[in-house]
RNA sequence: GGAGGGGUGGCAGAGUGGUCGAAUGCGGCGGUCUUGAAAACCGCUUUCCGGGCAACUGGAACGGGGGUUCGAAUCCCUCCCCCUCCGCCA
């Protein structure tokens, strides 16, 4: 969330930031402003109150030891009142604290000042491509095809399972998936120095608040509960991205300056309820309920922030470099950007059989804007600091498989694997 | 799921209604001593929110929440987590 401090001393800034947001929330600042400062004043009256009573309190503690009952009783009488008075009051500043907080955690973190203002993705300048589209001297087919043909996916029996959106990778498919997501945590873990992570599926409320996920996303988790007891549902959540437990593993804590940066890769599924999405470009394995992803995460310091952020997007892109995909970045205008980032770069990778760009990873540093949500900070000399959170796809597994196979396909309809995927397939080609 | 035990500062571990934000030990930081180091000795060593330019000052926090009380780490209720034993199970 926003330091309140910063609102404080800079309104017209932040809400300025707010509003070339998507969101266009500059107007509750002014909410912000008025909530914060009745909340200080009843503070500072409560707690005038609460010191008066601290005082009187040990009084009375010392008259009971020199055995002057009376007087104690009578001071009791006089206090008392006050403590009514404190309980009122202390209600009042817990009901402001609930407003505020609120406001606070539906506003979406800033943008850094070198993202572009924009409205929408018509406005994410393009910063760079590497390779370039493969050619073809027949007509490329779409991945479902490449698919069916190679028995690769199974998606009628997918959807039988678990309804459309759903896929049941099948062979030599399904060894595809896994070779990807073992190819990636070797890269990251070996060249990149990533520590692998295996994080839970499922994560409490708490943690989808402190990436930002919640509580303005709700609707786009899966919540589960425990058999038919309805009162278990929403104690947790099926995770959207490793994000969700990765991001928090040091919520709550405070961390020794020694310790960053930290580096942590995670493989995961992941499970996107996609409300509202429907019918929306749905055909094939391009927008799922669930798929894979290896995630990395890093916890930094602030200064090193954005060139955490460059080093993290080039090992994403090492991942396409490697396995031979035409690929470009983009960054992402304020009318673009994700709820929690202050800066993002997508790279997309080509897809010959869709004759666009695919986005297979997104890469953000989201500042201080969650390590704040989860109250994650670490100590140093200047004092306790909130760290900088970045986390990125390195990458998404159902669209690089897409841009992989169809960018890869041979005119007999079969898949060359790519080098460095051959330990891991234990073959070079993908045939009938 | 059943029975019992427990959650206190970086760690270990006292404290069962009144100067307790918290004894003591370890660790860490600074100092004395020493050519240097060790040992010994002395001091310091949590976080958050207000107010103040600042020195400083007020409030809050002993797993979370609620209650009793003039006053709660200490008493009561409730939830969570951990440990031991039993049952069940991958």
């Amino acid at each position: 969330m926003i330091d309140i401090k910063r609102i404080r001393e800079n309104p017209n800034a932040v809400a300025e930031r707010l509003n070339s947001r998507q969101g266009k929330d500059g107007h509750r600042i002014a909410e912000l402003l008025e909530l914060d400062e009745r909340r200080r004043k009843l503070l500072s009256e409560v707690e005038d109150l609460k010191a008066l009573r601290n005082k009187a309190s040990k009084e009375i503690g010392s008259l009971m030891a020199q055995g002057k009952r009376d007087e104690a009783e009578a001071r009791k009488a006089e206090v008392r009142e006050q403590g009514d008075r404190i309980t009122v009051i202390d209600a009042q500043v817990k009901e402001i604290d609930g407003l505020r907080d609120e406001v606070l955690l539906a506003l979406p973190n800033l943008p850094h000042e070198s993202v572009p203002v924009g409205k929408d993705e018509h406005d994410n300048p393009e910063l760079r491509q590497w390779g370039e589209k493969p050619s073809f001297d027949f007509e490329p087919k779409p991945h479902t095809d490449l698919c069916e043909s190679l028995g690769l996916i199974d998606f009628k029996r997918g959807a039988k399972l678990s309804g459309s959106g759903f896929l049941l990778y099948t062979g030599m498919g399904a060894r595809l998936e896994r070779a990807l997501a073992q190819f990636l945590l070797d890269l990251h873990t070996g060249e990149h120095g990533y520590t692998e992570v295996s994080p839970p599926y499922v994560v409490q409320r708490d943690c989808m608040v402190g990436v930002g996920q919640f509580p303005k996303f709700v609707d786009q988790a899966y919540a589960v509960q425990e058999g038919l007891d309805e009162s278990t549902r929403g104690n947790l959540y099926l995770i959207p991205t490793a994000e969700a437990p990765v991001a928090n593993i040091h919520r709550e804590e405070i961390l020794r300056e020694d310790e960053l940066p930290k580096y942590y890769c995670a493989f995961s599924p992941c499970f996107r309820a996609e409300a509202g999405a429907a019918g929306v470009g749905t055909r094939g394995m391009i927008r799922v309920h669930q798929f894979e992803k290896v995630e990395l995460i890093k916890v930094v310091k602030p200064e090193h922030g954005y060139d955490e952020l460059e080093k993290m997007t080039a090992n994403a892109e090492k991942v396409l470099q490697l396995l031979g995909l035409h690929y470009r970045v983009i960054l992402l205008c304020t009318g673009d950007m994700g709820f929690a980032s202050a800066k993002t770069y997508d790279i997309e990778v080509w897809a010959p059989g869709q004759n666009s760009f695919l986005e297979v990873s997104s890469c953000s540093n989201c500042e201080d804007y969650q390590s704040r949500r989860m109250n994650l900070r670490y100590k140093s000399e200047a004092g306790t600091v909130f760290p900088h959170l970045l986390n990125g796809s390195g990458t998404a597994l159902a669209r690089l498989f897409v841009a992989l196979i169809e960018t890869h396909q041979r005119a007999d309809g079969s898949i060359r694997v790519p080098e460095p995927l051959r330990p891991y397939m234990k073959t070079d080609v993908i045939a009938v």
